[in-house]
DNA sequence: CAGTGGTCTAGACCACTTC
DNA sequence: AAGTGGTCTAGACCACTGC
């Protein structure tokens, strides 16, 4: 009786366990962005396992970019409050190096139906509606970004255009301040199109131009996909960075 | 005397140092790609540190995909031919879904005197000449990818056209074998541009389509720059993928 | 079965931050 | 000085591979 078996339950390691706890709490929002976690002895004592194994859960949560470790100070959740995290998903630097502030102009902020396929992406049920945000961004006068965003009607009831202009700053940290609601991560889609009669004047060009199309699905805890984008650069003077490990 | 005195020797744990002695058996080629490097015990023994340190060095030289743990088997030195890892900087996906294998179809390759820019990237000496390849890669008959290759001439002497249209495969894989050379990092650069005469022909396209231009400068052991590439893609059917975390 | 990497523990000590 | 994360050790045992 050749008794294969099946890979019996896979076998999952005490550690993977403690990091599926540790990230339902921080989906339960039981600590929130930018604060502390508890100690890796309080934990180690909560779990009932040793620090060591606190601590490679942790560490995966930290090379995820979930969570944040200061030497001597704590452990914290991830937040984009925090410097340098700033635009942590913008990928496009000035072809000249030097970082020139990003200036925001909302164009218009509205409930709408969603197309069939942010319907689809955002998985949301039918009938759901979005919110969807145009806004153009500029760099020393010059308009660099044009983009619309989708996002859930549900998560972000109340957003509105008074809202938006109110804010300064990146719109994940405010997504999170004011919806509770953190990225965790991205994906990107990058095309080379011509600029249509639209995007070209937004971004003062003429039509045809060349653009950057950028489309970028966003995520929070569990990977859910809250955030749709549909950018365009104009990569004149700028260009998308990538580094590739 | 409020002694501030200097971090001293900034503090190094002993799994860099660790780490560091690893990388430079990599970089003499202590360790050819493909080959396993000796087990944890061993390297524990040869260093007389614990295998818990050996591990920890080991680990961060895995997640840098330097090398690759194999569980029962040992740990191996990356390598560009094994399954799965060709075209492992390729980011470029059809829209479909669908991989397509892609074909050569290499149009020159010269000796010549770099550009200003190209001998700066590759930190040439003065009078250094380099090896330019062009060449087109095709998916299903259309034309997709035109690019231009800049190696240094001393390191890839004996490359010729010849050489290199009886190699199938991945670029990266050829540099490994036949030149010593495994690449493992790049960086990229990119923009939307209208095509010009010469891309525009080699892509069948009009001139002025708009193209993806992807300027790639790669790297192996010790960061030494050794590779520059500028690519021009037809997104038409094709994009960009991109993970941000 | 022996050898490899992978997990887990318990304890000591170090480096950094704050009071 | 106390508390945090960071390093290092020694040893036990588990999971996977190949002979």
């Amino acid at each position: 009786m050749p008794q294969t078996l099946a890979p019996a339950a896979t076998f999952s390691p005490l550690y993977q366990q403690i990091k599926a706890l540790l990230l339902s709490s921080l989906q339960a929002g039981e600590w929130q962005p930018g604060d502390p976690i508890p100690s890796e002895m309080e934990l180690a004592a909560r779990f009932e396992v040793s620090q060591g194994t606190v601590r490679k859960a942790v560490d995966e949560l930290a090379t995820e970019n979930l969570l944040v470790r200061r030497q001597g100070k704590g452990t914290f959740v991830a937040s984009h409050h925090s410097e340098a995290w700033q635009y942590r998903f913008l990928r496009l630097v000035p072809d000249s190096g030097e970082k020139v502030p990003l200036k925001n102009q909302f164009l218009s902020c509205n409930a709408v139906k969603p197309s069939s396929s942010v319907s689809h992406l955002l998985r949301l049920g039918s009938g759901e509606s979005v919110i969807q945000i145009d806004r153009v961004q500029t760099a020393l006068g010059k308009a660099i970004v044009y983009e619309q965003i989708w996002l859930p009607q549900k998560r972000f009831a109340g957003m509105t255009l008074s809202f938006l202009v109110n804010w300064s700053g990146p719109l994940y940290a405010f997504y999170e301040t004011k919806f509770a609601t953190h990225m965790v991560r991205a994906e990107e889609k990058i095309k080379a199109i011509a600029a249509d009669a639209v995007s070209a004047s937004h971004l003062q060009l003429a039509p045809g131009s060349p653009l950057l199309l950028v489309e970028r699905m966003s995520f929070t805890y569990g990977n859910k996909p809250v955030e749709i984008r549909r950018a365009h650069y104009d990569t004149t003077e700028q260009h998308y960075e990538n580094k590739l490990n």
